[in-house]
DNA sequence: ACATTATTTCTATATTTATGAAAATATAGA
DNA sequence: TCTATATTTTCATAAATATAGAAATAATGT
């Protein structure tokens, strides 16, 4: 990971359609979901939509398969993990634990104990 | 955590001198550095570099005490902990472990076992 | 071939953002 | 108070980005 792909793929999801539409997708695992269920859950014009699934793409966050007429998007979980990584980096000086782990799915106070 | 927050936190590091900026302090601990220090390593002009700070202390990514004729900047690490729990809340639709978990300072490869 | 549905490209407009020189402000010590 | 150092604000210019309607492209079933 360098900084200018992490600014790209920052950028990607530095914007309140695209995020939600990236959080959409991670939440909805490998299988994806086609663009067209995206724009409707999220209300966003199919021209709007093409758009920010195109830039989230071109960042490298999300990866596409054609299925009949539908295009299936699907969250990139390891280049998610590599921003993330990159994000953390040697954090803290040294300091055990001043960063949280970031567990998938597990909220805040699970991890307490 | 709620999309407009994150965006604006997602925003303000997602430019290569805030990127850089931001990382150098989140690796520099809770004591923070100067903001003369931080120009001087990422060979940043003052002016460029205050506004920067700003946008990232704006952002709630930063905070800062003076000292003297120094303005100390320091990480805020459960801004950056809120930021990446809500980008990877809820993933992967159940599936355990498609979310790499973020260690602060471990290397993927030490996370294997 | 045709009608239907899904998605993308084209287009124009509006808005936001980055940059660094110069000036202003703030603090400390002599 | 005067001087040196640290940081911020002001300012103008340049560049990048978001939006959605309309038209174009693609795939399906009849």
């Amino acid at each position: 990971m360098d900084n200018k792909l992490a600014v790209t793929q920052l950028a990607s999801i530095a914007q309140e359609a695209r995020l939600d539409i990236f959080r959409l997708l991670v939440q909805a695992g490998a299988g994806g979901l086609p663009a067209g269920a995206v724009g409707e859950r999220l209300k966003i014009p199919a021209s709007t939509l093409s758009f920010h699934l195109k830039e989230l793409s071109r960042a490298g966050l999300l990866s596409s398969r054609q299925q009949g007429r539908y295009v299936y998007y699907i969250a990139n979980y390891d280049a998610m993990n590599g921003l993330l990584a990159y994000l953390t980096e040697n954090c803290c000086a040294g300091q055990a634990s001043c960063c949280l782990d970031v567990a998938c799915g597990v909220e805040e106070k699970e991890l307490q104990s």
